[in-house]
Order: C-alpha cells, then structure tokens, then sequence
DNA sequence: AAATTGCTTTGACTTAAGTCAAGACGGTCG
DNA sequence: CGACCGTCTTGACTTAAGTCAAAGCAATTT
C-alpha cells in the first residue's frame, strides 16, 4: 500500500465556509474573529475546476479579484518585453494570491493552474468592503501583502544552484507539512522548467544539481517523486537564504 | 554657473501638509480627496534630520510606522543568516517605505540613510485608522503594497550585467525626472558598492560594465556625477527588465 | 602637506553556470 | 504495439561574471 501524499488534488472536498475549511489558518481568515470570518464567507466565492494548463488570468487583464488555492497548485509568471517567462511564484493550497497588480489594476502576471485545481475568489469589491466593516480584515490583507514581499526577496541574493535548489526544497516541505502532509515524502506539482525559471538556472545546471544531490544522498528523485534522506543538510546547504514565510 | 541638481537633499523645505507638498502626486496623498489628505496630515510627524548612513530603523525592531522620504534618500538592506547584505532598494523623495516588516511585526531589513535626509512618519495605529475612515485610503495603501511588490521584481529575472546596469539608470532618471530635476545629469546618493550589491554584481564587474559604458558614449560619470549622453540606447539595453513602477 | 583610510578602478586568472548537442525516458495516440 | 513528442539528463565546451591582487584616487586627519 502506497502511503505517499501527493501536493495535487488530495485535499478533502472543502465545506464553503472558511470556519470548517482545514486551511483556514493559513488562508485568508487567519486570525479573524468569528464574526469577521463569516462577513469573509458572505464575499467569498468558489472557482469551476481549473485544468492543468489552464490560466485563472492573464498579463492586462482588469484585476477582479485575489484569490486563494483551494485544490491543486499555480504558479505565477511575468513575461518581460521579448516574450520571456519568469516564474515568480507558487501557489499551494491554502495560499493567497493575485496581490501584485492592484497598483496597476491590472494583472501584472499570468497565474496558471499546474495541476487541476480550484480556487477561492474574493472579489475586489470585497476586499474594499470587508476592510472597512471589519477591523481586523484590513490587518490581514497587509500581512498578507508584506508576506508576498518577503517570500519574493528570499531569493533575490547571489546564491548558488545548490543554495538555490536546497532552500526551494525545504522551503516546499515546510509549506507541506502544516497541510498535514509528510513533508519527507513529496509529488512535485511543477515541471523541471518551471523549477529551474523560478530559481533563474538553466534546466542543465538544475538537473546537474538534482543529479548531484542524489548522489550525495540527500535526496531521491525521479520524475514529480521526491524523497528527503537528509533533511537537516538540505537545510544546512540552504542556511543562506532566508526562510519561507508561512 | 553650475545648473546641476542633485538628488541630495535640495529640495526646499516642505510645508507640513500634504496638499502643500509638492512630492503629494507621488507620496501617500496621491488620488486621495482633500479631506482624506487632511485626516492624513493630522496622522503624520516628521522625523528629525538623520545623517548619512544613520539607520531609520533596524532589523527586529518592532513596526512602529511607515515612512516617506520627505528629503534626501535611503537604502532598504536584508542580511542573511551570516551577516551578508543584500541591498533590496533604493527610496527617494516622495517614496513611501517601509511596508516589509507588517507581517511579522518587527522590521525584516535596515533602512539607511544614504545623504542628509528626513522622512514623514506615519504611525502604524494611524494608517488603521485612516484605512478605516478614509474610503480611498485602503486602496492607496494596496496600491503601495503593490507597487512595492512589481519594483521588488523587476530585477528578478536572468539578466547580463550591462542589461541590469542600463535599466537601474533609466529607473533613476525616470524617477527623479518627475521631481523636478533634470534627468539627464544627476549625483548619485549611493555608492558603487550599494549599487553592485542591489544588482548582484561584484564591484569590479559595476566598474568595468561603467567603464565600458563610458567607451561607448552611454554616460559620462565620475565619483558620483552622472550624465547620460545617449538615453535611448541606454533604453534599448535595458529593454528587457520590466519598468519601474512610479 | 604628508599620511592614513576607505572606496574605486584595472589587470590577470578562475570558476560556476550557460550553451550546444546528443541521447534517454515517459507518456500519448494511432 | 511501435512511433512520436515533449521533457529531462548527460557530456563537452564556452563564457560571463567572480576572485585575487595591486594600484589609483579622494576625502579626512594630524
């Protein structure tokens, strides 16, 4: 018997509301009150089944509304002038996104479903209203920003491939295990490109390093299969680059 | 007669009300209403004159407020686990900061001083406050966030030195143009040093990208007196990093 | 004005990571 | 099943940028 969990689609079919939803502590209503918890209900909404592949929105887009994973996974990429993709960000469930372009109004990003997946929706004019009516809403949407920002300069320094790859890892099974998963013990939502984007290396040096990684037994790979056989050396190897915000 | 116009803290002294300040356009009361800009002021307090390289604020401070450059400039520095820096960026007048310890509470980077400068202070009880009496502040505030956010990525991506060097230029001028100033002939606030370092490069490697910018007729620069000769070129090789966002 | 100090530039060399190219693997579909 | 396609891995080679070391320059102190 297979006791391996995987990141995708697991996750119990969710009630609607975030009170009974088991990631309620890492999502939106994190350290509301209960009464500000069921005004957030009232906003929120729920996304039709996103296939792998399929984007939630695109770059230009108007900015309706953030959102957060329910099922599956995303990642989020720019595109620069000449067309290039960036990864900028994944998006495990429990996770909210869809912050960066509210300055503009529109997205600055397209956010693509890596799994098939489902989202919770809280439409703009709800993030407005709740702001006022609640008080400690506004708070949580400021944490929720300033957390953003830390998780995108994590990687912002002159590290190396293995600094890189090792703090993307442990990054990954700290955000896993309080999902309830066996964080030693992973199915990689996203492809070896996209890793490699993310952590801005050629898909060769990726590889070299998940190669290398292996024979150093810190951990076994094939395909999305990922195990850690030593998990405080990853961390050690990653020791430079700041943690993952939870 | 010397025409030049440094980013240094020539600008005249500012009036303490917002709607007399003439940064407003770019500051906290941009598309605010008269009489949200007015409980605005009522919030703010200006800092007392810091001197170059004094800190605003320290890592594991507790958020107390944020801050707007009123004159002179700032760096914004993350350390990692070993005590190495990393400039994340660079404020200058009329630029709001500050936002990146709200999650946590306590401050996530050291905020410089890099000239001569003051900043207005808005007390963190006052911008809860303000986001909840004032109907366009909370938007104002997200904009910030944002904003904040797509600068922080512009230079994510796997770009040459040169590309790097050009785009941080033109991101100056670009900023310091609506200020005012001429943007073709400025004084740098920060050194050689803070400016490799914000660009992940080695020092030596700035100098000779400098060096051979000069060669080429891009810039003329000596110390910190910076021409552009030849803006669009310059333009053209930093075609690829996304603009800054003003 | 000479000396000290810290920043910046330049040169010579090294290296980590990128590129190019070939092959392997895995999944899909006729 | 075998052919096909995209993704991933591996090897050989190149290169952009880093490192080390020395010298130059500017600002400050005595």
């Amino acid at each position: 018997m297979n006791t391996r969990i995987s990141i995708a689609g697991v996750y119990p079919e969710h009630e609607h509301r975030c009170s009974e939803c088991r990631l309620g502590d890492y999502c939106f209503p994190h350290n509301l009150p209960p009464l500000e918890t069921d005004e957030l209900d009232h906003a929120l909404r729920i996304s039709r089944p996103l296939q792998a592949g399929e984007p939630l929105y695109r770059i230009a887009e108007p900015v309706r509304a953030i959102y957060a994973v329910r099922e599956g996974s995303f990642k989020t990429v720019a595109l620069d002038s000449e067309g290039y993709e960036q990864v900028v960000s994944f998006h495990l469930p429990g996770e909210v996104f869809g912050l960066e372009g509210m300055y503009a109004g529109s997205q600055q990003c397209d956010a693509i479903a890596l799994q098939n997946s489902r989202v919770c929706i809280l439409p703009y004019k709800g993030v407005l209203q709740l702001s006022h009516s609640a008080s400690r809403f506004t708070e949580r949407m400021f944490q929720l920003f300033s957390k953003d920002h830390m998780n995108h300069l994590r990687l912002l320094g002159n590290y190396s491939a293995e600094e890189r790859l090792a703090a993307f890892f442990i990054g990954l099974a700290e955000r896993i295990e309080p999902r309830g998963q066996a964080a030693s013990d992973i199915t990689l939502p996203m492809s070896r490109g996209d890793i490699a984007n993310y952590l801005r290396l050629a898909g060769e040096t990726l590889s070299r390093a998940l190669a290398r990684f292996q024979r150093q037994d810190l951990i076994q790979i094939n395909n999305r299969e990922l195990r850690f056989l030593d998990i405080e050396r990853l961390r050690h190897m990653g020791r430079r680059v700041p943690p993952y915000v939870l």
